[in-house]
DNA sequence: ACCATTTATTGATCTGGATCAAAGAATGAG
DNA sequence: CTCATTCTTTGATCCAGATCAATAAATGGT
């Protein structure tokens, strides 16, 4: 059977393995999408949801990036994440089966739509579905807490260093320049995700700009010296 | 049938609808515990895992009070959670197949050991079951997503007011005084997992204390004005 | 291309919480 | 019960990052 002459969302997508498909075979992938899938776009600055709507699917980004922000009620919020191609959004709406936060679109963007009462029921036919899936879920939680371990006990610089390593690492996977990254999101954002002001996010920058770790134009930066910049992490000078 | 009279771990146990067996009928209950459940005691201040260990079963706490905390290389340790009666341990490691954090014992406790290949097993064949185990693993996402918004956007009184209402909540849904908490964890543990230091942690109680809004002696604590304390967090002031 | 608006940089100053320090209270092992 | 150890409180000082402010650079709509 060759599955490239077949109409298939995922098999074509150049992402597929680092998306939930991963660890599926071709067969298993043909099912998923067949069953469930459904490619939709999103223009920069729109919302793929919103806090409170009802949850009805998952989304897997296809292309793209996005942030995820939740709202507390006097008004502030934060950012909880930023996704490129591969991730997927709307894992925590499963609790409760409505968004608990805000999706928003930072370029323009497709997603594929999975519909999560369909997957379930794959998932009841499919145990390496279920199990992938089941990884999936225990891995953003270990994100989670990754970024609670760099909200609790980081330093500022630390910090940034910390998400421009995770962005070059996320890039690179995805067969992109680790160096040479642009930010898709504002110094507010990156602020807001690490607990800073957009100002110390700012200052910092420039700071690595002057000591060569980084080349800084607006949101064009360029990884000069990886190493300095892991050495910030592993240090707790 | 009556299923009182079977030995089941679950059946007997009272805070069955607040852990994993929440929502399953009688009969999934059962297939669950005479399936995988295995009671272990743990004492105060041993491990129930460690990071490293390989990962080959969940735990439910079924008595007793545990902390979970991730250790970055430079030794700075970070404390991720508190676990108490009906609260699942382990969900993190489903992900690399080992554990991620260390499990510590705050006082003599009692889990319900599930082996979590048992357990995907038994999921395939009920699907409510996994329903529900999905819903566990996105409420845990949920949790530590505002854990995020709590270290990363707020001021260190507030946190603490959001640490005590938090608990104080859990308390009561466990038939314990809602007013009246003991609690089991160093003023270190409780800076670590808020992202501020033991000496604050201290200063802020005796604050409220002043403040009529806490009776604080030692580990022991009665709220004395909830409203008061539920102010502080929904007012940016 | 032009103007309005949003975003980014940089400086000056202020402050919440960290750090350093020392005394006091609780806990646990023998 | 006693002593050692760990935990907690409180005070004095300091500093990383917030806040306030002003300018400069992008960006997007018409």
């Amino acid at each position: 059977m060759d599955f490239s002459e077949l109409k298939s969302v995922c098999y074509g997508c150049s992402i597929r393995e680092l998306c939930l498909p991963e660890g599926l075979t071709d067969e298993e992938v043909l099912l998923l999408d067949q069953h469930m899938l459904h490619r939709v776009p999103i223009r920069k600055g729109d919302p793929l949801y919103r806090t409170g709507d009802p949850f009805k699917s998952l989304y897997a980004v296809s292309t793209g990036f996005f942030k995820t922000s939740i709202l507390h009620e006097d008004g502030r919020t934060q950012v909880t994440g930023f996704q490129m191609a591969g991730e997927v959004l709307g894992l925590d709406a499963i609790s409760t089966d409505h968004h608990l936060c805000d999706a928003i679109a930072l370029e323009d963007s497709a997603v594929c739509e999975i519909d999560f009462n369909q997957f379930e029921q794959l998932g009841q036919l499919m145990s390496n579905l279920q199990h992938r899936f089941n990884k999936t879920l225990s891995r953003e939680i270990v994100r989670d807490q990754g970024i609670m371990l760099l909200l609790g006990s980081m330093r500022a610089e630390e910090r940034l260093a910390a998400f421009l390593v995770n962005l070059a690492k996320r890039f690179s996977a995805r067969r992109q320049s680790a160096s040479q990254l642009v930010l898709r999101m504002t110094r507010e954002d990156i602020g807001s995700y690490l607990g800073i002001k957009l100002e110390t996010v700012s200052r910092i920058l420039s700071r690595f700009h002057d000591q060569q770790l980084l080349e800084v134009r607006g949101r064009h930066i360029r990884i000069l010296d990886p190493l300095g910049l892991n050495r910030l992490l592993n240090s707790s000078a």
